[in-house]
RNA sequence: GGCGGCCUAGCUCAGCUGGCUAGAGCGUACGGUUCAUACCCGUAAGGUCGGGGGUUCGAUCCCCUCGGCCGCCA
């Protein structure tokens, strides 16, 4: 071993900006913070960088539906992640967002690099588009020729955009997994992406879009966007300044140790990562571990079935580190797991309030009432049972160190609570009460009070990853510094200074939950959350419409008009361009209802138009009032008209 | 439809390359203890290890087959 400290880079994966985050982005990144926190805790010199992938369609459409510039939507939304993850004591190092210079600039200089070396090339992109599910479809993937999704009708679309071509690199993709057996993990990932995607042939990736702008510009061609996946992935690289003055960092962290992904993008990070990191000639990173999805009872979270859980609220009632405990011990990490409120009470009550909270809770209190709350360091004679506590301690350390590498966190967790109770155990089986009554056997009892305190300060030390008040916690309440929680002093076993006070009275670090009050408490959350987010479109007006007279109404002139022409709005997947006849004039009215009628049904159809509305401008296009129409629960029909009532005819 | 995986105590799951009375947590029953957040500790009941067949001296672990569940892909 050098001088210099070993590096441990790790990443969570950027998230994308479509709303609050859930339980499961929180659960990748305390994962991932867990793991830094280890790293460091064992001297590594540790990056650990989390982040936003900001471009896109969608986020283009959200900005634009929430009137805001995109810059300022993504800024906003990044702005409430930091703020989960202060919430979170998640220790990252680096909060990317893809729309900083320091990412754009470089992306823009990779992609050139593709260029010219020929890995990237210019075709032709053909598929089937359904514009209420927003997806492109293959020939194949057609269900009927219907949208796979949702059975609607698609249509052709031919669009131009860049290709990069897989194909070059398979087989090296394949010896690295060979070489690498760790590369995958959970291993099963590794299988399903050799059997589905590198054996049967690896197809071209379609790099670029020209049917939305709000990305990163394609060099030399700017009628095209670098379309999602080389310009997210390359944050990991970006971010240590690859290909700038400044790539210090990039010399000192490349490879990435690991790559916390979820399970869904396991592909993008184990075939076209690597294989753009070919590309550039650079080396691949040592491990991607795919985690597994936290699941509810009835499935997958979702608003709608109003089973959706938010960290704040877990955290607000029951603290920070309760909820880091309950995800990396319920859900083994690598599979997926099941959130229920009646596991999360069961957790706090049983591990954290009686085995653990309890254990310093009643040593606190022997310690002061024995000992005056001095921990006693002289005199000790040993019991014959302090060698298997011993021992289980130097056990569970082992095993630790072992597992953690696995990142199997359940497993770590599980074993520390094991020698927690072991520790619960050795009390019963010394019963430093019976000894409290004899003169003779102080020193016994001391012995006794004294592997208590050194086992909580060896269980705050391994639990501190994980945890990031308890141990802190522990240690005040025994009166220990917390330069004891240094990993190295694990193993000494006379780390406690002499004449070390413990706290008067123990205060409960974990208070037992009331089991029903709690898991109504949360079930009730679960629907609530529901209710605060989605329904504000069809609520409000309702109750909060102010009320106006006949003469505000008689202000707006409604009129009758029959529409004889429609076209999409390029590059705006909701809006049509309708030009309607309003008998007295003619006029072009942009709609956002392309998501629920196409051109041809609506060309003759009788609308009422609102004419005296000011004239705006919608992406580029004229727009001379608004058509009525009514919408509730996501489905929306225009107000129709008697076919009798002539164009122009005003509507009261 | 293709590839892969899973089915072990009432529940949730461990069981590495075949070999002791198949384990843990929770639940249940009983007992112990009082330092403690009505906590903690122990004992017991409970499993034809999905069904059937095969290989083997011997299979929960290997092979075949049937059934059910799941993942990825199409």
């Amino acid at each position: 071993m050098t001088n210099e400290k070993k590096t441990f880079y790790i990443t969570t994966p950027i998230y994308y900006p479509s709303g609050k985050f859930h339980i499961g982005t929180a659960y990748t990144t305390v994962a991932a913070d867990t793991m830094a926190r280890y790293k460091r805790l064992r001297g590594f010199d540790v990056k650990f960088q989390t982040g936003m992938d900001e471009h896109g369609q969608k986020i283009q459409e959200k900005a634009e539906e929430a009137n805001k510039n995109p810059q300022v939507y993504v800024d906003e939304i990044a702005q409430a992640a930091k703020k989960l993850w202060k919430l979170m004591d998640i220790s990252y190092d680096d909060f990317i967002q893809t729309t900083e210079d320091r990412h754009t600039k470089v992306v823009e200089k990779i992609f050139k690099k593709f260029l010219d070396n020929g890995d990237i090339y210019k075709g032709e992109y053909e598929g089937w588009y359904c514009t209420p599910c927003e997806s492109f479809f293959t020939e194949t993937q057609l269900d009927n020729g219907k949208c796979p999704d949702c059975g609607r009708p698609v249509h052709k679309v031919k669009e131009e955009s860049y290709f990069f071509n897989m194909k070059k690199y398979a087989d090296r993709l394949l010896a690295y997994y060979e070489e690498n057996p760790t590369f995958i993990e959970p291993e099963s990932r590794k299988n399903e992406m050799i059997n589905n995607f590198i054996k049967p042939g690896l197809e071209d990736l379609s790099v670029s879009r020209t049917s939305f702008d709000w990305g990163i510009r394609v060099p030399g061609d700017p009628k095209h966007v670098i379309y999602v996946w080389v310009d997210a992935l390359t944050n990991y690289i970006t971010t240590l300044g690859y290909d700038t003055d400044n790539d210090a960092e990039f010399k000192k962290y490349w490879p990435a140790d690991v790559h916390v992904v979820g399970k869904d993008i396991v592909r993008f990070h184990t075939i076209y990562w690597p294989i753009f990191l070919m590309a550039l000639d650079l080396p691949l990173p040592k491990k991607v571990f795919a985690h597994g999805f936290i699941m509810m009872k009835d499935g997958k979270m979702s608003k709608s079935k109003g089973n959706v859980v938010y960290p704040e609220m877990l955290i607000e009632r029951y603290g920070l580190d309760a909820t880091r405990y309950f995800l990396l011990r319920e859900l083994p990490f690598g599979q997926d797991g099941v959130f229920s409120p009646e596991a999360f009470v069961e957790r706090v009550n049983f591990d954290l309030a009686n085995d653990l909270g309890n254990l310093l809770n009643r040593t606190i209190s022997m310690m002061n009432k024995y000992f005056d709350g001095v921990i006693p360091t002289e005199g000790l004679i040993p019991t014959e049972f302090d060698e298997a506590l011993k021992n289980q301690a130097k056990e569970t350390k082992a095993r630790y160190e072992e597992n953690i590498e696995k990142m199997q966190f359940s497993q770590v967790l599980s074993d520390i609570w094991a020698l927690v109770s072991r520790t619960n155990k050795y009390i019963d089986e010394t019963q430093p009460w019976v000894l409290a009554k004899n003169e003779e056997l102080q020193g016994k009892l001391g012995t006794v009070m004294y592997n208590l305190a050194e086992n909580l300060r060896k269980i705050a030390i391994m639990v501190q990853p994980f945890m990031t008040q308890a141990p802190k916690e522990i240690m005040h309440q025994l009166g220990l510094s917390e330069d004891l929680l240094a990993w190295e002093t694990l193993d000494d076993e006379n780390g406690i200074p002499a004449k070390t006070k413990v706290i008067d009275k123990g205060v409960p670090i974990f208070p037992r939950l009331d089991p029903e009050e709690e898991i109504t408490y949360i079930r009730d959350q679960m629907r609530v959350s529901v209710k605060t987010e989605e329904p504000k479109k069809e609520e409000e007006p309702k109750d909060e419409f102010p009320e106006i007279t006949i003469d505000d109404f008689m202000k707006v002139d409604l009129r009758v008009a029959t529409v004889t022409a429609c076209d999409k709005v390029p590059k705006a997947d909701k809006l049509l361009k309708l030009q309607l006849d309003l008998g007295y004039e003619k006029r072009q009215v942009v709609s956002g209802i392309a998501q629920y009628y196409n051109s041809e049904e609506l060309i003759g159809r009788k609308v009422i138009v609102v004419a005296n509305l000011k004239p705006v401008k919608l992406r580029g296009e004229l727009s001379q009032g608004m058509i009525l129409a009514g919408s509730k629960d996501g489905i929306l029909t225009l107000a129709t008209v008697d076919e009798k009532l002539e164009n122009g005819a005003q509507v009261k």
